[in-house]
DNA sequence: CTATTATTTCGATTATACTAGAAATATTTA
DNA sequence: TAAATATTTCTAGTATAATCGAAATAATAG
């Protein structure tokens, strides 16, 4: 993953609204969720919730199908990964925390 | 780790600029790196590096220590793990790769 | 076709962030 | 104290983002 991609998805998480959003769609799983649902559950106004649904596909952390009058939301989990593999990409060799120092998890990195 | 500070957290590390200061803080390690190194290195004028600086010591991902007329900077490693898993926590039944799933790490979470 | 429900576009307001040059401050060395 | 180096503050221009009401556009069901 690039930099500079990294940074925009990064900086599309860093929105609480969004993040609220991504919170409540891991949570809600693969199948997804209506943007009305989310809209209703979270309470954001829809146009603001249309606006950042957007942005959040714009970066590939969104999925959406049309089933009937609903459009179905589902969080892309490999990107997820992909950007805090970033964070702690090469990072395994200082990267263990002070409580997990003896521990040996990063060894094999 | 709250919403709100997840998502100030993943704002700064948003910005490609700071982004770059956190790689390149990474790959230094625990003992750090001088501002002026990191100014000189990535090519950042003095003032845009202070400024970013201070917004990543803002939510607590760097640490400083002067040291004569030296400002050693170095990156808080388990404010970017809390970071990290913040993104990924309770996704871990969803959040298998495709290429995963056949394997079965996430069978004990 | 009409009504209903779902979602998006438009438009406008307001706020905040990024950038960097110039000047100021701090710290050390001579 | 003066000179040199390191870092920060000040200031200002420019750009981009967040928000949401109202109106517009799907898409389906009756």
């Amino acid at each position: 993953m690039k930099l500079e991609d990294a940074a925009e998805t990064l900086a599309q998480l860093g929105n609480p609204t969004r993040l609220e959003v991504v919170r409540y769609l891991v949570k809600a799983g693969p199948s997804g969720v209506p943007v009305g649902n989310i809209q209703r559950q979270l309470k954001i106004p829809a146009s603001t919730l249309t606006h950042h649904l957007k942005h959040l596909k714009g970066v590939g952390l969104l999925m959406q199908k049309r089933e009937k009058t609903n459009l179905w939301c589902s969080i892309n989990f490999d990107r997820l990964h992909e950007v805090s593999d970033f964070l702690l990409e090469e990072c395994c060799s200082f990267s263990l925390r002070e409580s997990d120092k003896a521990k040996t998890e990063c060894d094999a990195a």
